[in-house]
DNA sequence: ATTTATAATTCCGTTATATGAAATTTACTG
DNA sequence: CAGTAAATTTCATATAACGGAATTATAAAT
């Protein structure tokens, strides 16, 4: 629906190419299959790809493209989206250190939710959102399921529909299903999905609110099943309900990011 | 010497601003501001900025741009440099839950060392490289002086040429201690430089080869000058030395990468 | 080593598109 | 409710982006 309309600016083009740079793996990928797939020419792609590395973005090894450390770099040293990995900071530390499991910040982000930020507990984890910066659909995961779950009425439904194929994709949760979890997320107000998608893994999730109400963010914990069982559960749900109380204070009310909420919606592509 | 020649392409300038906009704080920058920076006009900063901002790079806040999520996600897979990050992350997880400190992976970027991840320990730490993303020139801090040690000769003079003024701007060692530390930790394979550079804290760093014996990255651990006291040292010595030779039989004799090492000294601004 | 094939890079005439002055709209500020 | 400054849009112009074709480099095969 956004790109059956042919032409795009150079500009538009060449970030294009950018992305499917960054979307291939360590290896990098040759300008060949590079101009193929964004449907130009090799000579457009080459120049583009120099510009991008002048500047960069990219670096050539050999004869294949691949995303420059100076990229990572730049993102790093970047004015983290909307200062809300920078102020979670020791929301997280204090939540590592109290809970020694690995704990989660993710943010909506369109239809996924983002990992903002992530520390590492003692046990190894194994997530859907996987390292800083990784996505999965909103609904995926316990922090991206408390989002979802707290999001306004249309907003949600929208995004419900546009995922719930992609859920079915991978081959997790259905329609009914999501549904059901969705709303015992809402009453709860947290998320303890124990569907074993992971075996031996589990994880908890509550989402964050900013003074008007609305979700920003989720704090989840991953850990050992083992180390969710009852007794300890009750506690660390409390811990980190306080936890996003701080941190969703901590929020300013006139952050003007969050006066435009469908904009990030239509921003998807 | 790079941008005194005037025109730049379309995409370099478009760029530049999308750097700008990155080196402002979240609070986003304006695109008059933008504009002037750049050095271009008002109409032609702001249809980069939007197309910029169509393809997700960029958000506007009101009147303001600032960096977008998408960004942040594409930038997070820049960090890839021949796979290392993935590979290494079961490493400093298994570093991290051993020794209970802070344990950092550092990579060669040009004249630089560029923390590619980290794990916190318990502790509060400072370092010089900071988090993840953070830049420190080769030969300060443990890792990065563990990584200069062992690069082959030419390149290693040609990084000692560049960075002893950098040293020194810093207020830190001149050229004969550095040498004196490089001889060192090239004849003990490790790296336990206790300048005192930051009271009370201690660091460790050892080198990881590649199959091919060429440095490749850096594991460090810093902590308290305290938990590092001869006893514990040579233990923590060992265990980091095999985890690096873990990591090293991971890497890929053959990953391009490696092949054309002079470029990425040149491809520094 | 020599040849062959495939991809990268450079050239160049054409044309699309990026550009800045000026005009218009929008949103702040006193 | 003005008055002002910035953000957008419009438009004529010139530039620089475009792709076909030619050239060079690189890899594969014999």
């Amino acid at each position: 629906m956004s790109d059956s309309a042919e032409s795009l600016s150079s500009l538009r083009r060449a970030l294009g190419l950018l992305r499917l740079v960054g979307a291939t793996d360590a290896g990098g990928i040759r300008l060949k299959d590079l101009a193929e797939q964004a449907g130009c020419s090799q000579p457009t792609a080459h120049r583009a790809l120099q510009d991008l590395a002048a500047e960069g973005f990219v670096e050539q090894i050999g004869k294949r493209y691949r995303l420059a450390l100076d990229f990572f770099v730049l993102a790093a040293r970047a004015g983290q989206a909307g200062g809300l990995r920078d102020l979670a900071k020791p929301v997280l530390l204090r939540l590592s250190a109290t809970l020694t499991d690995t704990i989660f910040l993710l943010v909506r982000n369109g239809y996924d939710a983002v990992c903002l930020d992530r520390i590492e507990g003692p046990f190894p984890i194994r997530s859907f959102t996987g390292d800083i910066g990784g996505k999965v659909p909103l609904g995926l995961g316990q922090g991206s399921l408390a989002i979802l779950a707290h999001l306004p009425e249309a907003e949600r439904e929208a995004v419900i529909r546009f995922n719930v194929p992609r859920l079915l994709d991978r081959g997790f949760l259905d329609e009914a299903a999501l549904r059901v979890a969705l709303e015992a997320a809402r009453v709860q107000g947290w998320v303890n999905l124990n569907t074993g998608l992971i075996p031996g893994m589990a994880g908890l999730g509550v989402p964050v609110f900013d003074a008007q109400g609305r979700v920003v963010a989720a704090l989840s914990v991953g850990t050992l099943a083992d180390r969710l069982r009852p007794e300890r559960l009750a506690g660390v749900v409390a811990i980190l309900k306080a936890e996003a109380a701080t941190l969703g204070a901590m929020l300013n009310p006139f952050d003007p990011a969050l006066r435009h909420p469908s904009r990030s919606l239509s921003a998807v592509s």
